[in-house]
DNA sequence: GTCGGTACACTGGTCTGACCAGTAGCCTGC
DNA sequence: GCAGGCTACTGGTCAGACCAGTGTACCGAC
């Protein structure tokens, strides 16, 4: 026989619980609305300070969302992946992870993004890729945050076309700190239109390669094309953990 | 020029922020103590409630603890999966992200695990590997939870060997929520005893794979066996998107 | 009749101050 | 040296108050 540790349950857990559930079941829809704190405290029997945890809780869950002066209430949020963006995001930044890591992550991802989108593009989504090369193209003239701009919207089209949250959620984070950790090394890069050109030259082998249903060449050139242009950063003796990558 | 949208700031959220801030810059380590509510108060100059909302919010991400009666105050938790976890969760739930979406998902992440694995393994991690196969073989006459157990464990020893915490986190986390999907379809399942064999044999080729540094050959059979297992349970017509995966 | 403004009744955000149950660590008394 | 109680704290909760802001219903000007 063995015994559970007991915890006291807070009374501002069994309001988020309750609220949650609601959620969850589907009693609350998205888009209908709470009744307001003060009529929240008396359905609870609980005080408004207890009321006002709980909703921060499920706040802070992106479940509901509560604006200043709106009488009809706190509003019921469509399940969204922004709490998943953010708690990935928490994980991403802890220590343990350091560059190496989340250039093997993001090559394995990005990868698979590309093998994917190669084998399931419709026509539809060449057209779109189509006009985020054209995007970029023009982005060549107009300075390096317009280019930039446009190269992370190609990366989203191509996530986008794998039509899985997760992929797309966790390549938009793992990016995002990648870019965090290394900014001021980019910062004073030389010769950025001359990166921009070579980079433009791979995204239309990239396209190419996915017109052509080619998803393990457009894999490969996406890790090779990390590999390049990250490696660097990342210490010589963690290097040999990335190179199997590049050979599958 | 394009105007962003404006929404006021509010107090706790800034209390957060600082917190949150010194926790990913380090200056707070897991273990580590923050002041009591009562001491941050004077120190953010805000009222006790907008503190202790802030650390709910706080609390909600698995950052920090706080225990009543405890004059240390609240602890700075180390980073978790807890809360990627339940957000991961409450998309499966909410169908934004299907039982396809989390098997494509998780054909990735362990095929890729199998290939670092077998590629990158030591002979530490050999041996490793050998005890835990052990363990699944005798699990075999000892139930099927003690199997499962065993199972897991199999799983973890390869992502670790990949030593890349990103991907050892979110193979855990998928590989909870797939479970978590089906397991009362999982439930009834005849004919245990064979359906554990076939496994232990499954697993018996992925090491040699591993052992033979066939890191191509550990990754399919790794992406074949999911595919075998669990592609049933996924609606017929969304089955295609998982099998380029099959291909690479 | 429509339209602009205004008043009002409400909202959430914040603060103050209070009480309680519980904990850690000291401080006895043995 | 140690068991037991004491105490000064902790977080959890409540009550009540004020404020800035919002949506709506009303109302007057045109």
């Amino acid at each position: 026989m063995r015994f559970e540790p007991v915890a006291p349950v807070r009374a501002y857990e069994r309001v988020v619980e309750q609220i949650e559930q609601a959620v969850i079941s589907g009693a609350l829809k998205p888009g209908e609305r709470l009744p307001s704190e003060r009529e929240l405290m008396t359905q609870f029997g609980v005080g408004r300070s207890t009321i006002r945890e709980a909703l921060r809780v499920l706040q802070a869950a992106e479940m509901i969302r509560s604006r200043p002066g709106d009488p009809r209430g706190p509003e019921v949020l469509a399940a969204s992946s922004a709490a998943l963006h953010r708690s990935m995001h928490r994980l991403a930044r802890a220590d343990h992870v350091g560059l190496a890591e989340l250039l093997q992550f993001r090559m394995i991802l990005d990868g698979s993004a590309h093998l994917l989108a190669a084998e399931l593009r419709t026509d539809d989504d060449l057209t779109g890729l189509d006009t985020a090369l054209e995007a970029m193209r023009e982005g060549v003239s107009h300075g390096y945050a317009e280019f930039s701009r446009a190269d992370v919207a190609f990366h989203e089209v191509i996530a986008r076309i794998s039509r899985n949250p997760l992929l797309v959620v966790s390549e938009e984070v793992v990016r995002g700190v990648v870019l965090e950790l290394i900014e001021d090394k980019l910062e004073h890069a030389s010769n950025r239109t001359s990166l921009m050109r070579a980079w433009l030259a791979h995204h239309a082998e990239v396209l190419a390669a996915i017109r052509s249903a080619d998803g393990a060449g457009a894999a490969h050139l996406a890790k090779q094309a990390l590999y390049d242009n990250y490696a660097e950063y990342v210490p010589a003796e963690r290097r040999p953990m990335l190179e199997p990558l590049l050979r599958s």
